[in-house]
RNA sequence: GGGCCGUUAGCUCAAUGGUAGAGCAGUAGGCUUUUAACCUAUUGGUUGAAGGUUCGAGUCCUUCACGGCCCA
């Protein structure tokens, strides 16, 4: 950099990180700009878990416990009384803590440093524990260190920071600042946790598949497009990792799931995130049914695990869902006549009346569908929203199931099921297809629709089809979306609120 | 993609079309058990961007950018 684009830099700099630059100037010429030499034998969580009961340990107990502690923790606020100041710390615990400094305990000159540190700096400290006049548990320190200089000023201490666009950008100043946020993604990893507990101990062994794809499939979707330059390929992000996975089942690997991302090139909403994060798992010598009764055993175990929601009620923007229990189980058809009254006694597989109900509801239609798609559509424009509780929903046609197994008695329906909570699908689950002639006669089916102009419509797989021609067992696989899981969990109104880092337009040039 | 709302100091927010303000943070000083510590003084602005209307625009109009909510 120019001594002059230097100069540009300092001049355009805001005031107050101007000055906190300062002080780091001032350091870097004592020599103590970034030690890394301050270790911790503690930390606030630990000496509050400890020492917290204020009734066995008073400041007397405090004051004869021989035992000197050191934390270390950025600076969250400061009262500074002439001699002798409070700090509250944050630390690697997340909790905050407090200190007490006297000019008089602490060595020559380090109380007077301390004056000129700011909020945000990250601070070593060591000392003993003592109880103030209040009864707070704080540290009473003998030793003071700056391990990390600040430059840029923290959101106001009592509204902190609520802008929802700088929250997302900046999520590290979002952690620092609001501590709700840090408990949102503890529980998702409780989740993702659980999850991985109960298919362990089940014996399905977890795998990665690949992210990159030269045929993007596994679920209706416009894929995003790769270039890869050595071998001058295009390829695609997956869109869902399902034929990889049952390409191991035909391997052998008869239990098998994958906890990662898939990406699908669609719209930005507080539902949809360009990336998310799926489970998939495939279980061989089962059917949908099987999967029903493990789907209902995994939620509620894994929900009943996670702290503060043993009840198994989970309290969702105003709702209480019951994850214990035994979840409703509900068909497409009755769902739709649930909520359609008028429906009852009609015949909800011909297309031409369907056509003209979802016509009179203002439904957008194509000629070319069959009597499923006009009924899931009507079922997503009346029934869908209103399955609150954990419901299973079955029956779904066959139409709008290319990869399902066809119902044995009913071959218009896929041995299939969703599961919906609080209005939104959380699962998809199904028998699977291993007959090879039968899935590629679907592909072929899939391939018109493309050519017909569905960009969503899925590309012709050989190997894949190669694949079951070498025999697949049969076999029920299921996903479940881990960010709509994990938004349920957290009370959570839109997708942003559980990845730590959501997309966002490219943020403007400023500083 | 459409509709509505928002964008003002580092943060949280004010400001009939008529001198851009407050609290916190910062700076200087005081204060050796405070709790959003307190007391005194004080700095800080391209009002998201670009046009337009007007004697005069943070405010009205147009376009754009980003975000939020709802809808597709």
């Amino acid at each position: 950099m120019s001594d002059e684009s230097k100069v540009t830099e300092a001049v355009d700099e805001n005031r107050l990180i101007a000055e906190r630059r300062a002080k780091l100037d001032q350091l870097r010429e004592l020599g103590q700009a970034y030690p890394n030499d301050w270790r911790i034998n503690t930390d606030a969580f630990r000496l509050q878990e400890r020492f917290g009961d204020s009734d066995q340990w008073t400041n007397e107990a405090l004051e004869e416990l021989d035992e000197s502690f050191n934390v270390a923790g950025r600076i969250m606020s400061r009262r500074i009384m002439g001699k002798a100041s409070f700090v509250h710390i944050q630390d690697g615990s997340g909790e905050r803590f407090q200190l007490y400094l006297r000019r008089d305990d602490l060595p020559e000159g380090v109380y007077q440093a301390f004056k000129s540190w700011d909020i945000g700096d990250l601070i070593g400290a060591g000392g003993t524990l003592m109880r103030t006049r209040t009864g707070e548990l704080s540290l009473h320190a003998g030793e003071l260190r700056l391990l990390a200089k600040s430059l840029r000023p923290l959101p106001e201490k009592w509204h902190r920071l609520t802008d929802q666009e700088t929250r997302y950008r900046r999520r590290y100043v979002d952690l620092i600042v609001n501590p709700e946020v840090r408990q949102t993604f503890v529980r998702r990893t409780q989740v993702i946790r659980g999850i991985r507990r109960f298919l362990d101990e089940r014996d399905f062994l977890e795998v990665e598949t690949p992210m990159m794809h030269h045929i993007p499939g596994g679920a209706t979707a416009r894929p995003f497009v790769t270039h890869h330059n050595a071998l001058d390929i295009d390829l695609y992000l997956r869109v869902a990792p399902e034929l990889h996975l049952k390409r191991l089942v035909v391997g052998g690997l008869e239990r098998v799931y994958e906890i990662n991302r898939n990406f699908r090139n669609e719209g930005v909403s507080t539902r949809h995130n360009p990336e998310f994060t799926m489970l998939e798992f495939y279980w061989a010598h089962a059917d949908y049914n099987n999967l029903i009764a493990l789907t209902e055993e995994m939620l509620r175990s894994v929900v009943t695990q996670l702290p503060g929601l043993e009840s198994g009620q989970v309290d969702y923007q105003g709702e209480s869902i019951a994850f214990d229990g035994q979840y409703r189980r509900l068909s497409v058809a009755d769902a739709v006549i649930e909520h359609c009254p008028d429906l009852e006694g009609v015949d909800l597989r011909n297309p031409d009346h369907l056509r003209k109900v979802c016509e009179r509801d203002g439904i957008h239609v194509e000629k070319s569908w069959g009597w499923g798609r006009f009924l899931m559509e009507l079922f997503e424009h009346h029934a869908e929203h209103h399955l609150v509780q954990p419901t299973f929903v079955t029956g779904y046609p066959i139409e709008v199931s290319p990869l399902s197994r066809r119902n044995d008695k009913d071959p218009e329906l896929a041995d299939r099921f969703e599961l919906f909570v609080a209005g939104r699908e959380i699962a998809n689950g199904f028998s699977e297809l291993n007959d090879p002639e039968d899935q590629a006669e679907r592909f072929r089916a899939q391939v018109a629709a493309r050519d017909a102009g569905d960009a969503e419509a899925m590309h012709y797989d050989h190997d894949y089809v190669r694949a079951l021609e070498y025999g697949m067992p049969p076999a029920a696989g299921e996903g479940i979306g881990i960010d709509r899981l994990v938004m349920l969990l957290t009370d959570s109104p839109s997708i942003r609120d559980v990845l730590l880092f959501p997309y966002l337009r490219p943020e403007v040039e400023q500083d």
